[in-house]
DNA sequence: GCCTTCGTAGGGCAGTTGTCCTAATCCCTA
DNA sequence: TAGGGATTAGGACAACTGCCCTACGAAGGC
């Protein structure tokens, strides 16, 4: 087997045992059981384990960036979008009541650790926002289009959060549709009259 | 010195740096070296770590709810307390911007580690649940109180999330501005006009 | 003053951690 | 078929993990 598809499946099993586990509590040993290789092989294919990491934030970069990018294609209307983003925390729900957001957790995890990749890890976070950014920014709300943004990034990573402490499912659904309403309250849709738009107030008011 | 207090100096210390550091990273080595006890006698007082990781839960407990009842008795309005809550988030600042939130980065962390505790975890969060039921029901908010009080416990932790990860201070108090819009609009003053109740709406619409 | 009890120090246990090395094996090219 | 670089297994390394034991010292009651 080539060099690059064994880094390649190291990738893909740490990647899924940080999210599993923790970074800290999933060790060498653990990653090349499940790749079935010997242990003291790693160092061929990365020197640290802060490596692996790298690699696995940049690996979760790039499918972020496609996932993006298939939701603008798949959607044309910039609303759209925003609720396929809204509509991962019931697409995902089983992950996200065992484990947590990937992301959130990931952030946290290495705040603590004071880890030298937690900003990169929190580049993760800014990818979501600046493409929400952009999708407010094209229904007309340019002026506070990072505060929207950052507000239905802060309720996703709450019901995240709240759902893995509960494992409640319904709790989800509720928030999720709460969200939509919220959105809809926020960006009308246009063949209905925009009745009261207040343009720099604060969201969810 | 008396055992009782060694305990209790443990526990203090534990639970520090099962903040700052997270639970597994943290050992019984850097507690014994914090406390000034030599890493072997810590069989006599805690036989395991996860005893220690319950007795700090359990602190937790009482510390949490010695904290809410001080709201409510520094607070005689249902509406002073639920504010009291939400600007825990910026009293707390600092401290959540570099390490998250207390309980819900635990919760996150035993979670992926299938720890037995979780759901002694969790149960901090069914604390300030509970007390902001009963605040949301003294408002007249019987039929949706879980529902309201759910919501204001996910934004604070979505909140918590984003601050840690982006470490802004402005966005803590643009949030927290609108939490309490948004509860101002769900709960008015009853010196003034209640205009619009309607009791069954899912919350923040 | 002795003796028990409480609390502690120091160290040892087996197992695991991340890291690193070396010797073997594989596969491709000549 | 022989040679050589790519890839591997296996193990060694010191440091550390949670856990456990035993011996010591300081009290306080008899």
């Amino acid at each position: 087997m080539g060099a690059s598809q064994t880094r390649q499946q190291i990738v893909d099993t740490a990647d899924r045992l940080f999210y599993e586990h923790g970074f800290e509590a999933t060790s060498f040993a653990d990653i090349a059981k499940e790749v079935g290789l010997s242990r003291g092989n790693f160092y061929y294919h990365f020197k640290t384990k802060d490596e692996i990491l790298d690699a696995v934030i940049a690996q979760r970069m790039s499918n972020t960036r496609a996932l993006l990018a298939a939701w603008e294609q798949d959607a044309a209307a910039p609303a759209d979008r925003i609720l396929s983003f809204v509509h991962i925390l019931i697409a995902n729900r089983a992950k996200i009541m065992a484990r947590g957001c990937p992301v959130g957790t990931l952030c946290n995890e290495l705040a603590k650790l004071d880890h030298a990749a937690k900003n990169d890890a929190a580049g993760l976070f800014s990818l979501f926002r600046d493409w929400l950014v952009r999708q407010f920014a094209a229904l007309g709300r340019e002026a506070d289009a990072d505060a929207l943004a950052l507000h239905i990034l802060m309720r996703s990573q709450g019901v995240a959060a709240l759902a893995t402490a509960f494992c409640d499912e319904d709790f989800i659904r509720r928030e999720v549709a709460d969200m939509e309403a919220w959105f809809h309250a926020q960006c009308p849709p246009p063949s209905f009259p925009v009745s009261d738009n207040r343009p720099m107030e604060p969201p969810c008011s």
